[in-house]
DNA sequence: GCTCTATGTAAGCACGTGCTTACACTTGGA
DNA sequence: TCCAAGTGTAAGCACGTGCTTACATAGAGC
């Protein structure tokens, strides 16, 4: 019963995967709640209803997606290069590019109160840790909260508002400009408080 | 017939206000598509069948509430201190305080592709223009969205996601990170640094 | 008092949503 | 060949949404 399938016309791992993988580019593109399983499935090629008989439900998928994206990369960054790597995910989702949209799927679907954004909490939580450790701050972890929004705030502006000119603006200038004041802020160095650890 | 009403049971205009006023909230703190008519309505405490009479339609309202709010505060704020007034507006918006939360309605209100975000990104094209004119780079357009970003992004993870420290962190704190890091950025401003708060 | 308009109300429509169910097809093993 | 389980599909349900409609009532002018 339970073997080892090769290669199937009909491929129940395949299909799984195309979902997750049309989740992930929707969650990412317009957050939980404008993401519909009609329109995932439709992007994954397969009938909505395989959906619910994989995952579950809407919920249980877009967990899924923070977990199988998020922690991997999360776990595969040194601090020093997470905050650009996020960046950078931000900045390239909507290229065409599929990098990083754990954090931007989480940070985009803010809207439900319930499980939904506790799950992304988590990872919310995750970065923010990592981020703060940057920082020898004693309110370092509210600096890396300022940073991650900022992150946020960006990739919404961009990919969502679609404001000009930051919209079509070259991912390379953004970075320059928001890593180094980010690099300031978490560091402390231009900021005229009194150092309290460094 | 336009003539002075003072007070009458079945009060047209009071109802009017009514909607706008609980409009306006509710767009702030939940976004255009996550407030109902029907919730908008019972704030006001009216029946929501004269939203549409007062308003024709949901959008419609939305576009008033913009309008109405965030106009006036724009045009009665000074360029120097719009970015702080803008900061500690979002800050202040889930404390009861009734400010300016025009702006921050239009940013969370950024799902809709359709005239919505156009309506509202009239009002952010507006407070970017302002803000580039604290600069003198010539970038200072994308330098100014990037702090409109900032701001659209602390308010969210605030209220929204209502992330630790940040959600529970002093006002005039995060005024005194951000307007910091802010003000470097868009540099070669004559900012008066105003005292904070209180 | 009567009427007519402005104002308020209840009920419901049309549609999109997440999710379910009943059914058809494919496949591998007996 | 036949069966049973795995996989895919169409239809629909329950609910929430924006919005409409038919009606009730109040209040001013006559």
């Amino acid at each position: 019963m339970v073997e080892i399938q090769q290669k199937r016309a009909r491929d129940a791992q395949a299909t799984r995967q195309a979902l997750l993988d049309a989740a992930a580019a929707l969650f990412a593109e317009r957050g939980f709640e404008r993401a519909t399983v009609r329109d995932i499935a439709a992007r994954a090629g397969v009938n909505q209803a395989l959906l619910f008989r994989y995952f579950g439900s809407k919920k249980a998928l877009f967990g899924e997606v923070l977990e199988r994206n998020g922690r991997e990369q999360l776990s595969a960054t040194a601090p020093e290069s997470l905050l650009e790597a996020a960046l950078r995910g931000m900045l390239l989702a909507d290229d065409g590019r599929l990098g990083d949209r754990s954090l931007e799927a989480f940070l985009r679907s803010t809207g439900g109160s319930d499980e939904v954004a506790a799950t992304g909490r988590l990872l919310g939580d995750e970065y923010a840790r990592v981020l703060a450790t940057l920082s020898d701050r004693q309110d370092s972890q509210l600096r890396a909260d300022l940073v991650l929004s900022w992150l946020l705030g960006i990739g919404l502006m961009r990919v969502v508002v679609g404001k000009e000119p930051l919209a079509s603006a070259d991912p390379d200038e953004i970075c320059e400009l928001v890593l180094g004041a980010a690099r300031t802020l978490l560091e402390g160095l231009a900021t005229p408080v009194p150092a309290s650890g460094a």
